[in-house]
RNA sequence: UCCUCAGUAGCUCAGUGGUAGAGCGGUCGACUGUUAAUCGAUUGGUCGUAGGUUCGAAUCCUACCUGGGGAGCCA
């Protein structure tokens, strides 16, 4: 007899089966002549209704063992339910206690908890219905993303997490070092000297692998990143983390029509793929998280996603009854309650907004002719803004040659970035894609500490 | 980092200058094919921390700490 995990008993098993399973006992319901456990082992939302009768060996004693939180091995056969809430239930022939769990000191109970209390609870809150459901959609979406890039015959590339440019000057860096901050190493300008470090000058984790993917992107013609990103920004709000998901897709031989045909196909499929692999999940988020969660999702991959230049947009802000916050104008990056309005109110679908200013964009996206715009692309989800954020990239030496310098960005530190468009130039074009921001948008979790097993934040690396 | 709100029992909260409360949870008991079970009893507090005002502070003032929401930065 092998042990069952409970998803697949709920799914297909019949009464007359004999099962075993293991997992964690989420209630206990005592009745005189046998009791009602409710066991759940990680597969999926609903546990597995267990009838322990008062006459299996050991009952007395495996019941006072028994409370909420306490892992258990039960072996039995299944039955159908007389009961409202199950097709079928265990009825146990054996109960073992495998751990026990303090009753007076478990601190999660049957009741909701906020948010902000598990939090403090990371060892204990994936034990939870809701947290339970967020990961296991995190893997659902993560296994989606593969399967999307692998099928297409993408690569999946390893970009390192330790590098020694800013690349995109995205943001803060975490500093890496193997010195002795004590007593650092110091030159004769009374300066950090960063050549007796470690790697002999100084290094940073990544802020993304793109510059990375472009390189092999130049060899594989298309490949895909995703792992992980960090970012050293002081950002307290429910979107930010310092250490986050990253996945970006880079094609080579590709503009930015295609970019934005490959973003649109890449949600829908994510989309579809996580309501086939956890719809009981998602249906928990509709009914207890957010409730346009599954219109959203219906909305992604039933619509045709809006498409429009950024000038475009600007005329269509400008001319709206809406009053914003903030000032709308050509020049002027766009802000979330835009981006929103976009999304929400006036397409009511996704919409891919395109050919920003050159002057707010950055400096390897491709100039357009004319110059005063480059070929971006950011995709604004309803409810969420901007999910997708992708260009075209500049295939053309002297361009970005300029481009860079017009950055104030130091030319010999791209040497190999300017050797791609040396030696065998292609247009080529990708995006990248916040993995936590996309859970969350899935799930309709407000806060994205709440979307990756161990948040890290400012001030906050516990577990 | 800025703005803003909050911190009282294990959890969620009420109490706004005069004897620290409720629901849930835990414990004990009753009842019950139960499933947020139900009913009764009971347990449980350095009112975030440190100062200050006052005869008297959970309550008013100041600073700090922690958390939420918003903004900026961004994915």
């Amino acid at each position: 007899m092998t042990t069952q995990r409970i998803k697949h008993i709920l799914k297909s098993g019949n009464p007359g089966d004999t099962v075993t399973i293991k997992g964690w006992v989420r209630t206990k319901r005592d009745s005189k002549a046998f009791s009602f456990l409710d066991i759940n082992d990680g597969s999926s939302m609903t546990g597995l209704q267990v009838i322990a009768d008062a006459k299996i060996d050991g009952y007395s004693d495996a019941m006072k063992r028994i409370t909420t939180g306490a892992s258990v091995v039960v072996e039995g056969t299944l039955a159908e339910s007389p009961g409202k809430g199950q097709r079928v239930e265990l009825q146990a022939s054996g109960l073992e206690v495998v751990g026990e769990s303090d009753a007076e000191t478990y601190p999660l109970q049957k009741k909701r908890h906020s948010f902000e209390f598990l939090r403090e609870l990371g060892h204990l809150r994936s034990r939870t219905n809701t947290l339970g459901a967020v990961f296991r959609v995190r893997n659902a979406c993560a296994n989606a993303i593969h399967e999307f890039f692998q099928s297409r015959d993408f690569l999946w590339i390893h970009t390192p997490i330790l590098t020694a440019s800013d690349c995109e000057g995205a943001g803060e860096m975490f500093t890496v070092t193997s010195m002795n901050l004590d007593k650092l190493p110091k030159g004769d300008d009374g300066k950090v000297d960063y050549g007796r470090d470690f790697f002999g000058k100084p290094t940073y984790l990544t802020v993304s692998g793109q510059l990375e993917a472009e390189i092999m992107a130049m060899a594989f013609a298309n490949v895909y990143t995703f792992g992980p990103t960090f970012r050293a920004e002081n950002s307290n709000t429910s979107r930010h983390l310092a250490e986050f998901w990253m996945m970006e897709p880079e094609m080579a031989f590709c503009d930015l029509e295609g970019n934005m045909d490959l973003a649109e196909e890449f949600l829908k499929f994510v989309f579809k793929r996580v309501l086939e692999d956890c719809s009981d999940d998602m249906e928990f988020f509709n009914k207890r998280i957010e409730k346009t969660v599954l219109e959203t999702a219906d909305n992604i991959i039933n619509n045709e996603f809006e498409r429009i230049t950024y000038t475009d947009a600007i005329t269509l802000l400008e001319k709206c009854d809406k009053k914003f916050e903030y000032p709308v104008s050509w020049g002027l990056d766009m802000q979330s309650e835009h981006e929103r309005y976009l999304a929400e109110e006036y397409f009511k679908k996704p919409v891919i907004v395109t050919d920003y200013p050159t002057e707010i964009k950055a400096f390897y996206m491709r100039l357009n002719d004319g110059g005063k715009t480059v070929a971006a692309m950011d995709v604004l989800a309803p409810r969420i803004g901007e999910i997708i954020g992708g260009s075209q990239r500049e295939e053309r030496l002297n361009v970005l040659e300029e481009r860079i310098a017009a950055a104030g960005l130091p030319k010999e530190d791209y040497w190999w970035y300017l050797d791609l468009r040396r030696y065998g130039t292609v247009p080529h074009a990708g995006f990248g894609l916040g993995f936590e921001r996309l859970v969350q948008f899935m799930t309709g979790m407000a806060n994205i500490r709440d979307v990756i097993p161990f948040p890290r934040t400012p001030d906050n690396v516990e577990f």
